[in-house]
DNA sequence: AACATGTGTGTTAGCGCTAACATATATATA
DNA sequence: TATATATATGTTAGCGCTAACACACATGTT
């Protein structure tokens, strides 16, 4: 009578026990367990049976260094306190799941060094391919991503030069967009909110397109706030009790995101100040919630699950699972950005 | 002259060619780049300079293959649609972070079968660690998690058995707490907005407690509407709106959670319904948005963030990496609740 | 009948690291 | 001075898989 140990030490169970269970070689047992390569039906029924009654766990750090490739994608999201990325990630994950492939991730808050520390130790698992947010980058950072033989997805803005593929949206163009309704609307006088426009650049350059086109049309910037802070609805709301405080001639106020904006409406229906009479919001994302709030807030809406949806898509695309051919895989995708009129303009 | 290929195969740089670059071995170019064992400042500085110039990144395939542990922590969240799981999501990456370890996440919808999916894809990494959301789980699921050498924390809830340790508060006690405020209040005809309760267990838990401390005290449920679909603000209001339709007897509405009291508060605005005179409103969870509403919302506020913190900091304790020695290292902390009496009670 | 091709399995040789041990010298301790 | 201990480096042998090749036998093709 053999003694089966597998109950003692599960964890030390290996191929090599499941190959000797099922009476075949390690190789064999790899075949079935990963689908490729010609094996029988009957070694499959017996290689299945014994790892299933071992319990056996495959050891992908074995597995992904023989054979030089990992089903992990690296994510580097700036932060987690804005819904807009974790839908981001909730596409970003629904696309890979049935791929078989698993997300590490990491989030930089908003700072290149970060992003550059985060890469490089995503980079020790040879992933099969990164995602980082936006096109801008310490110089060591694309160096790594351009030399590596993962792929690389830059999400979330179009606006600049991608090192390989850019999946995202024109922040520059949602700026425009929305300075040409409000113009449209005959509104001229104008008030920005946002926060942390140092390191945020892409509600940097939605802001500066936004004052730039507006000023074009002979509208005026009347006043603006943008505090080094993360935004939120609470900072919303505080930032535009004061501009409301300090201007009294404001025409509309444009806010950096939908949460600082459902702030500021919050303000508004709290103070009895009438939306769109008194004063008109208008923001950028179109998250789902402001469906919810008294008024629909004027906005942009931005595809955001698509887009991280779409960054796996790629990366999980079967065409040569390692690029490096010339960029023969680099490419451009934009988003469609609908202006979502409302209630507030 | 030789020549120096490192540019053309970037991804072929090992310690190898490290090694032979600091004319030292590997062994010591390992030393210095893990930061064990003894080597000199001498041997530090070559190897840094050789690595540098190389490029080079570990393989941390190979390293954690060789060492037989990870630096790799599966998360296993319900979904990323709720705040209460980004900020979760968010303590967890916190307290990783600066211990070197990385997190590998994926999202189960609340699904055992996922669950059990996702647990076992995490543990063909061999991770030093797994956290889990709950404390229910299927059989197949616990048993991978008790078999493996990797430390396994179950977060959020703690009213129940866990595997080992677990971090989070209990959802029973939240409910109690909501029911004794109410009555307090002296509301004693209760509606109950929530949804999903099938799967969300914790939700459940809240709920049931709270009916039953309600009626002991002399109190009723009126009416309860609880479809099986995502909690939203969006999902609050129209059930809010629905309930005041057909109930009008109502004193006040205890919630699933924020998003849908925060929906609620929406439709009573909206409708000009005076809150808490018609009708009171209370909730489950603290998010941070709602300060910014007209009304602060009653609530039971939860430590999320701390939650997930202290679910990393136990997994990156030094004391033995690998537990096994008798679940020594099993322990449950349950934090601590507070009621957040706002406007709306 | 001779040969190509498809199917199923096994053998060998690593992937790039690190544990464990061995060795060598420097410094302390008795 | 002899002996323990700390420091610094090297050598050997894998970790648990899979790529590449080899081989055997079946089936088809001319």
């Amino acid at each position: 009578m053999t003694i089966d140990n597998s109950i003692v030490q599960s964890s030390a169970i290996t191929m090599r026990d499941v190959a000797r269970l099922a009476n075949l070689s390690e190789m064999t047992v790899s075949r079935v367990l990963t689908g490729k390569g010609y094996y029988s039906t009957n070694a499959e029924k017996k290689v299945l049976a014994a790892a299933e009654s071992l319990g056996y766990v495959p050891n992908r750090l074995a597995g992904s260094l023989a054979s030089n490739r990992s089903n992990l994608v690296g994510v580097v999201l700036p932060t987690l306190s804005n819904a807009v990325f974790t839908e981001v990630m909730s596409g970003i994950y629904a696309g890979l799941e049935d791929k078989g492939l698993q997300p590490v991730f990491g989030i930089s808050e908003y700072s290149r060094e970060k992003e550059e520390q985060l890469v490089k130790d995503m980079m020790t698992w040879r992933p099969a391919g990164i995602i980082v947010t936006g096109l801008e980058h310490n110089s060591k950072t694309s160096a790594m991503l351009r030399s590596g033989d993962q792929k690389v997805v830059e999400i979330i803005d179009v606006d600049g030069d991608p090192i390989s593929s850019c999946i995202g949206l024109s922040h520059k163009k949602a700026g425009k967009i929305m300075a040409e309704h409000v113009i449209a609307r005959g509104y001229s006088r104008l008030g920005y909110i946002g926060s942390n426009l140092n390191l945020d650049i892409r509600a940097r350059k939605r802001r500066d397109e936004f004052v730039r086109v507006l000023e074009m049309a002979g509208g005026t910037l009347v006043h603006e706030l943008i505090p080094e802070q993360a935004s939120s609805m609470h900072l919303g709301k505080a930032l535009t009790a004061e501009m409301l405080t300090l201007s009294h001639d404001l025409d509309a106020i444009y806010y950096s995101n939908d949460d600082m904006a459902a702030g500021g409406l919050m303000h508004c229906i709290a103070e009895k100040i009438s939306v769109p009479d008194d004063i008109a919001l208008a923001s950028f994302n179109g998250l789902s919630f402001i469906d919810a709030l008294p008024l629909k807030i004027t906005t942009v809406r931005s595809p955001r699950f698509e887009i991280g949806r779409l960054a796996s898509n790629h990366i999980a695309s079967a065409d040569s699972i390692r690029p490096r051919s010339e960029d023969m895989h680099s490419m451009t995708i934009e988003l469609n950005l609908i202006l979502d009129a409302g209630d507030t303009t």
